[in-house]
DNA sequence: AGCCAGGGTCTGC
DNA sequence: GCAGACCATGGC
């Protein structure tokens, strides 16, 4: 919990929680629209709010000035999770210190600075992730709101958990039919039985070493090296790994030939994820 | 109509 | 190990 107060001064209102100072140099919109997580929406302009779910958990985030107010959250628990998710105790500005020592990350900074990684829920990034292949970000959101809406416990707020491998299991390929998933549908199955029957051991790989980590992950059905490698950023914080989709590989010819500068490798995917931002929304490529 | 999207699998060499 | 076909779906 000291940490917690150590980069983050906390007010309680009767609205909820205010972390003052915590949206200074953190973006909500950046972070939560910027294809890691997708059950994310804005509820409002202005104010900016955003209502989400995570795991088994849902808020809204506001941000107001430089604060951030997490509605109706009162216990330490709740305020630890979100904390802890919106990755709020790294020092990020540390990190873009050595990444601007890079002309084109500079660039990509300033125009989009202020995106966090999250640390989301490893079995929830796992089959998010799945369903990402080959797929566009839009389509990505309307499957895995389907998937959680027929399948995630009902929460005390009227929203819905993700659904948990036990039950995903049990599911024949007909009943996921509604969720317009095309091929990916056997992957998502046989990923959850496979887990449901710790056939691997989602606890004991999070604590894997990277490499072995991401060699376990591909045993999964639709897991290959990508989708390996997005499921250790987000649902892993392994800030190293470097996800490689089409819009990266765009940047990685144009940009970094030979990769990434040594310095970067420990925040390539930091980096990444802000130059994939940048390479979408800056027109840098005219479509190849 | 054809191409593209946070790709993976399977086959054939 | 590596290229190429194939894979549902929906937006443009």
């Amino acid at each position: 919990m000291k940490h917690i107060l150590q980069k983050n001064v906390i007010e309680q209102t009767r609205e909820g929680t205010i972390l003052k100072g915590a949206a200074k140099d953190f973006s909500l919109a950046l972070t939560l629209d910027c294809g890691q997580a997708f059950r994310w929406r804005r509820v409002s302009e202005e104010p900016e709010i955003w209502q989400g779910t995570a795991a088994r958990h849902t808020v809204r985030l506001e941000k107001r000035g430089e604060d951030l107010l997490l509605h109706a959250i009162f216990q330490m628990e709740e305020l630890t999770f979100w904390v802890h998710y919106l990755d709020l105790e790294q020092d990020y500005q540390a990190i873009w210190r050595i990444l601007s020592e890079d002309q084109t990350m500079r660039l990509a900074y300033e125009q989009f600075g202020g995106m966090h990684i999250l640390q989301q829920d490893l079995w929830e990034t796992l089959l998010t992730f799945i369903i990402s292949a080959n797929n566009n970000i839009p389509r990505i959101r309307g499957i895995v709101e389907r998937l959680c809406e027929q399948w995630g416990e009902l929460l005390p707020d009227g929203s819905h958990a993700f659904p948990t491998p036990q039950t995903l299991a049990r599911l024949k390929e007909e009943e996921l039919m509604p969720l317009r998933a095309g091929y990916r549908v056997p992957y998502l199955l046989g990923t959850a039985r496979m887990a449901a029957e710790g056939e691997i051991n989602l606890d004991e790989l999070a604590v894997l070493p990277t490499d072995e980590a991401r060699r376990m992950l591909m045993r999964f059905p639709g897991v290959g090296p990508k989708v390996a490698d997005c499921v250790l950023l987000f649902g892993c914080h392994r800030l190293e790994c470097l996800p490689m989709d089409v819009w990266m590989k765009r940047v990685m010819r144009e940009f970094y030939p030979q990769g990434f500068p040594k310095y970067a490798l420990p925040w390539a995917g930091v980096a990444q994820q802000t130059l994939f931002h940048y390479a979408r929304t800056a027109a840098l490529f005219d479509k190849k």
